[in-house]
DNA sequence: GCCAACGTTGGC
DNA sequence: GCCAACGTTGGC
């Protein structure tokens, strides 16, 4: 099994709004690297970290599994979304999406700013200055750091 | 709201 | 294939 965080804007898409939905498809990863991650790494029962990003206190919020593996994301044809892409087709769609399920909330947020002190996450993407991938990997250590964390 | 960092686009 | 311009991300 696998381990991955996850970025989400909690205005978005929040912890709350999957506790209360049970399961979700991950929409709108509109970046290769993200989407190469889902499609080639992510696999049913690998669980993930749900970061929320773009919010007063950036950090940890749950824990969720991915419950169904990379299938076609249809917000890509559909031009009313925000995550449209006119050059993509049907027959060769070019994003795709998870669907996760429900782990757990946290207690209280886990802070980029707590996980930036701890050594032992120095080399997690997620919090070297410049970052911006939404979808990566997170090593058995370091998910074992976390979890002692939350 | 600012702005650094990064990915993408498009002219050449 | 280079690289400047542009748009987006995301912490602060």
């Amino acid at each position: 099994m696998r381990y991955w965080l996850m970025k989400s804007e909690p205005d978005v898409f929040s912890i709350d709004d999957l506790e209360r939905l049970g399961t979700a498809s991950w929409e709108g990863v509109r970046n290769y690297q993200a989407r190469n991650y889902l499609r080639d790494g992510m696999r049913v029962g690998d669980q993930a970290l749900l970061y929320h990003s773009s919010c007063p206190v950036p950090g940890i919020a749950g824990v969720m599994d991915i419950c169904r593996e990379a299938w076609p994301d249809p917000t890509q044809f559909d031009r009313r979304s925000p995550y449209y892409d006119e050059s993509s087709s049907k027959a060769a769609p070019r994003w795709l999406m998870v669907d996760v399920r429900f782990r757990n909330k946290l207690p209280r947020v886990l802070t980029l700013e707590a996980l930036k002190t701890d050594k032992a996450l120095a080399n997690l993407a997620l919090v070297k200055r410049g970052n911006r991938l939404s979808v990566m990997p997170v090593s058995t250590a370091e998910w074992r750091v976390i979890s002692s964390m939350m």
